[in-house]
Order: C-alpha cells, then sequence, then structure tokens
DNA sequence: AGAACTTGCAACATTGCTGTTGCATCTTGT
DNA sequence: ACAAGATGCAACAGCAATGTTGCAAGTTCT
C-alpha cells in the first residue's frame, strides 16, 4: 500500500513537471489526466495546487542538491569536478527543467537549498580561479550566471542524440573557450 | 485625440510588460492599474487578454527586428557588428525582456519575424566564422542559442550601472573567449 | 458653448478552476 | 474470504478573472 501510494505521488510529480513546463497555467485536470489518475485523486495527495508545486519544487530543488554535494570535490582537478558536476546536474535538469527554476516558493527551505548550492557553485569557480582555470579577472558573479544560463540551455535542447556527459564536455568548453579562434 | 489614444495603448503595453514579466499570471484589473487607468479602459483597446498580449508580442518583437536589421552590416567587421547588433539589441530587450520571450502568437506575423531575425542572427555567426573570428569548428546552431541565452542573461541583470554598450562588450567576449585562462 | 469622444465607475453575466464530499468499485494485505 | 484502504466518478459550492453594458463626468476640438 504504502509504496504504491508513494509510486502514485512520483507519477503525479513527474506528470505537474512534464504539463506545467509546457503550460505553467495548466489545470489540474491536465495534470491529473498527464498523470493518468482523477483529479480528485490529486487533491488527496496535495491538499491545493500550491502545496503540489510546492511538493514538485522541494523534490526537484533536493535532487539537484545532491546531484552537486554527491559529486564535488576538492581533490580532483577543478577541471575534472567541473564536468563532473556539469554532468550530474544535467541528469536532474533534463527531468526537471521548470521545478528547477522555481527558486521561490512557501517552504523556506527551498530557497536555503538554493542558496547552498549557489554558494557551492560559487566556490567552486573560486577554486577553479585560483588555481588557474579561469582568467583572474574573470566575474564570478557573471562567471555563475552564465554558467546557470548554459545549463538551462543544455537542458532545453531539441539537441540531437546527446547524453549528459556529451552537453557537459560541450557546456564546459564552451564556457571555458566561448566560440572564438583562439 | 488620435495622438492621445495612442499614448494610452503604449501606456498599457509597457505597462503589460513590467507587470507580467514579474508575475506572468497577472490578471487585467493588476496591469490596467499599472498603466493608471480602469480595466473597462484596457478591455475597449483590447477586446481579450490574448488580444493584449499578442499587441505586446507584436510590438516588442517588431522592435526587435529593427534593433536587429538597423544595425546589422556586412561592410564592418564581423566583431563590430557583433558587437552593435548585441548593443542595440539589448536595449530593447532590457525594457521588453517578457514580450520578446513570447516567439509563439496568435499571430503568425511574429512567429514569421522571429524566424527571419534569426536567420539574420544564423547568417552574421556564419559570417564571423568565414572570417575567422570564430573557430572552424564552431556549431552555429549551439552558438545561436548561446548567444540568446547570454542576451536574456544579460538583460535580465541585477546588475551595476552598466549600460546596454558596456553590457554588449562583456557578453561579447564571454561569447568568443569565455572564462579560460588563454 | 456645443459636439464628439474618452474615461471611470458600478453592475452584471459567464466561465473555468479549485477544493470538497459521498458512494460504488477495485486492489491489497491478512 | 474479509477488512482496510485507494480510486474513479458525479455532483456541488465557492471564487476569481474575464468580458459587457449603461451612464455620468471629463476632455478636446471647432
Amino acid at each position: 500500500m504504502r509504496s504504491d501510494t508513494e509510486r502514485t505521488v512520483g507519477t503525479i510529480l513527474q506528470a505537474a513537471e512534464r504539463v506545467l513546463s509546457r503550460n505553467p497555467a495548466a489545470s489540474m485536470e491536465q495534470i491529473a489526466e498527464a498523470a493518468g489518475v482523477a483529479r480528485t485523486t490529486v487533491h488527496r495527495r496535495f491538499a491545493s495546487r500550491d502545496t503540489l508545486v510546492d511538493a514538485m519544487t522541494a523534490w526537484a530543488t533536493r535532487r539537484f542538491a545532491e546531484a552537486v554535494e554527491s559529486s564535488y570535490t576538492t581533490t580532483a582537478p577543478p577541471l575534472v569536478t567541473l564536468h563532473q558536476v556539469t554532468a550530474n546536474v544535467l541528469r536532474i535538469k533534463i527531468d526537471w527543467g521548470y521545478a528547477m527554476n522555481r527558486t521561490t516558493s512557501a517552504d523556506p527551505e527551498v530557497a536555503r537549498v538554493h542558496a547552498e548550492v549557489r554558494d557551492r557553485c560559487d566556490e567552486m569557480f573560486r577554486r577553479a580561479r585560483d588555481s588557474g582555470l579561469l582568467r583572474a579577472s574573470a566575474d564570478l558573479t557573471w562567471v555563475r550566471r552564465v554558467y546557470y544560463a548554459l545549463i538551462h540551455e543544455a537542458a532545453t535542447a531539441p539537441d540531437e542524440g546527446l547524453d549528459a556527459d556529451a552537453l557537459a564536455t560541450r557546456l564546459v568548453d564552451t564556457l571555458l573557450h566561448g566560440f572564438g579562434e583562439r
């Protein structure tokens, strides 16, 4: 029973992500339909629409943080870490792109975790700069913003059969060297 | 009379952009309030909500195309053209960021113009590559997607007092060289 | 001043979404 | 088989936004 219930919850969250990423104003009816359940069932799991969206956001945010923490390391060379973190985040971002963009939430925990990840990201780039991977003149705030934008773009791909690793390789190369002739 | 009417329309479109960029689900009431007019007045100008949003989209799209066409040239060096186009587009994007992201519209004209601009952009990067500004191995589709993403990011700035020219300089430098040590 | 036009305001109907409940049905665990 | 729980379905109330209309008041042009 319990496992069934949880499976239903997961199915609904996935459906919500899928539907809302295409149309943020989609109704509960459309989400329920995409999940293959009745609208009342959705309401039994999530008291309100906000509750559902918040749950989806919290779920994706947790996965996001896990993806970063599990692959971040200060022992490997910065370039390796950057690549691993990027690939790992992309794996989550591809499936939870909409939810991951919702940095604001009724749940303050979500904002806290996002800030935490942001700090980790800043730390990663600071180390990259100190080690000479990035130029000393690089504005780290701008670097992070560009990095987030590239992740968004890479994950929102109408792309050929590139897997997360290939996407990460291209993304990191773009971030480090751009497109200009060297 | 006529000029008053047009001024009202412009005020409403600006208010719509301002309000909807913060909250895409904002009501006509909120838009009217931001424009300093009664909700009924908005409805007299725009038959429906969709009509208003479409008008806003069409307006911004036109400005977007004008910004590109007025600064694009095949005579100046590609780097100069790239910078001018970028700065010009940013000037529009800063004020019409929400509307410019709406590439889909009931008006097929909007989609056409967007495709037109996209083609012009591709041409610009093709010339840049042929001239040696970009690497020969650069994937021009990816270049354009990154370029659009950077423009979005640069215009959505919680940024210091950088004007469009400074933003363009930083953006083009990022696009061409990234952040890596050379 | 008078005509033409625009606006604000209040009121109203309509619509679509949300959230709730009761009940029959089906599944799952024991 | 039996009990407990989950689901689908239909129905309902409530609500907020949309879109419409009539009218009085204000503005602009002649």
